[in-house]
DNA sequence: TGTACATCAGTGAACGCGCGTTCACTGATGTAC
DNA sequence: TGTACATCAGTGAACGCGCGTTCACTGATGTAC
């Protein structure tokens, strides 16, 4: 019943099957969208393996998840990038960043919330925040502070203002996913109303 | 080695289990913050009873969870309500909605989100929103509605302004409970940033 | 008032399931001589 | 060039677990006569 479709890897490319592993945890977690849903057993259905397999190369269970997490993060960081390279307009460039934010998390859903909704580090004493999760936040501050710089942005706490924009996004992202049934409004109004109330731009457009 | 502390209830007094269930239902979620944590087993171990005698009272496991999700809705709503009773300044009266809004979810976060990062109706067409859900909500419109009223407000559009308020609390809610670990600035700070900037209010303070 | 009986509030054993993980193994691939 | 052998990339069976759910049942509580 269960068709085997993968061939062995040949000698000194048994890393390859870390990568299809991932490849197939990422897709089982992005049409589910329940971590719960990538286990040893159906991660293994899917790249066509047996479940001892995977422990060659992730110790655990939680080990793919968090797996899954970085590059999330890392594609995350880099559609953030995308989006403002090349927009040299401070205000355009504060509104490409935040659109592409909202255009991954609608993107892209499971992934976005495996990333931000996460449960992380809850236990223990509170430990630093990893560079590839401030990466895109200080992005953003940037982004406002050039906004102040250009005399175009009223605000004199642009990490405070940041951090109120970010959570605003975030908001409307896990919101808009769980709730779809709400009659939410235009999404470039609301990021409008966001964007201009919170950066505090002096003249909208 | 499992004590039964349980007396059985007389007749007539069988649905005081129901109540029963729910009460372990709800204190198992709130401890471990995980739906997944609300099995029958465990709840009848909370409760003391065996686990068919659940069937009795709930058609199934789910079901249990919905129960949990509509009186932590009532719970959330009367809280809003309670909030803003007896405060008459319009302004002042949005900011303590606001503020119970982000108490509520500081001190109940597992229930927080429950009812509000819960999937909630993905499959099939959209359904209308049930009024539970909306009470709240509206309860914002009517705050602003009120300051734009007395004059405190500039804005034009209390329906959108209102969502934008609710997504940048609901964001904030969501991420410091997720990310305990980030460098949030001051609660009350960003709060007067959110109602300031976003409810557009003419003078601060 | 006494008693047979219906009802009610549960119980306990069992089912099949998918899970994470372990263990001893196999057979193809490459390498030393 | 041929061959014995080490290594590598996996496999397959088995374990114990907790789960949702079913089923036939039990024994206390109340009621009809």
């Amino acid at each position: 019943m269960t068709e085997i479709l993968r061939e062995r890897n040949r000698r000194g490319e048994g890393s390859r099957l870390r990568a299809d592993i991932l490849a197939a945890a990422t897709s089982l977690l992005e049409q589910t969208g329940s971590e719960e849903a990538v286990t040893l057993r159906a991660v293994a259905r899917e790249v066509g393996i047996s479940a001892p397999s995977i422990y060659a190369h992730f110790p655990d269970r939680e080990a793919i998840v968090d797996a899954i997490v970085d590059t999330g993060f890392a594609d995350f960081n880099a559609a953030m990038r995308a989006a403002i390279a090349g927009v040299s307009n401070p205000v355009e460039r504060l509104r490409a960043g935040c659109a592409a934010y909202l255009r991954f998390a609608a993107e892209r859903p499971n992934r976005y919330k495996l990333i931000f909704e996460r449960q992380y580090l809850t236990g223990g004493p509170a430990q630093p925040v990893p560079a590839i999760r401030r990466e895109s936040f200080e992005a953003l501050v940037a982004l406002i502070q050039r906004c102040i710089d250009a005399g175009l942005s009223a605000s004199t706490d642009a990490e405070l203002d940041s951090t109120a924009i970010w959570v605003a996004l975030h908001g409307f992202a896990s919101l808009h996913a769980t709730m779809a049934g709400w009659p939410w409004p235009d999404s470039d109004a609301l990021l409008d109303r966001i964007i201009y109330g919170l950066a505090q731009i002096s003249s909208p457009k």
